[in-house]
DNA sequence: GTAGGACCTGACGCTAACGTCAAGGGCAAG
DNA sequence: CTTGCCCTTGACGTTAGCGTCAGGTCCTAC
């Protein structure tokens, strides 16, 4: 955690290099996920901590969690401590996602089904 | 498969036996999911494997398919056998969820870190 | 100084799987 | 016969994570 960063990088390259679009980024700011800083002319500017936030927001959203439920564990994240509620919140995403890996292997075992049955019968 | 089944269900029997709103089996009809009979008034009267059916959509939508990837199941399914294209499909389909899954998992060790990492740091 | 790329703030569009009225028909029980 | 529940067909509303202009500013290069 040796960073002596000072939030230099533009909008558009923490796009490029986090692989999502600008307006992703400037959606994730709407929904107090990221608080860059702005140059005098107001130009947005991110410091290399943020390429790892982007990629975790865009886990969490592939995991179902919504805005709101991302901006909750941040400061989970970051204070390295929880209060109850805090807690309760975390436990309640994990099990949801647990369900829902849960969900996609029994559906992905019905697909494989369905593909092992008709590959031995060709049209 | 012993079915002597006349379609004698109604829409809120079937809704409340596979766990969905009337709403949602009229919009799999819109969709070409299900195709129940009419009775004479026009009331749309449905089968015990209706139930199994709908049970099965609910699956596939819960991994991420669309009404149209599933209504392209349907046939292979049904029949039992499948022409190039569907297997491609079907194979498309389930890479997708195994993607799925494995990007859960992976989500899901972040969360569990975190909550780790908090439980001993209580505030 | 000027061409053009990157940036800014709105603000409307989009998709998918339903939710939710609205307005009416049908049918068994009392 | 009427109360009341279940059914019917529209059709507009909702949500979330962006996409996509529109109209204007900024900054670097030549």
């Amino acid at each position: 955690m040796i960073s002596t960063d000072v939030a230099t990088m533009r909008i558009g390259e923490l796009a490029a290099r986090a692989g999502v679009s600008t307006r992703a980024l400037r959606y994730y700011e709407e929904q107090g996920l990221l608080r860059p800083v702005r140059s005098e002319s107001g130009q947005r500017r991110y410091d290399e901590s943020a390429v790892e936030y982007v990629r975790f927001f865009q886990q969490m959203y592939a995991a179902g969690l919504s805005s709101g439920n991302i901006a909750q564990l941040l400061p989970c994240m970051q204070s390295g401590h929880t209060d109850a509620e805090q807690r309760a919140m975390l436990r309640t995403q994990r099990d949801r996602i647990a369900e829902r890996v849960e969900t996609l292997s029994v559906a992905l075992g019905r697909l494989d089904q369905i593909i092992e049955t008709t590959a031995t019968h060709p049209a």
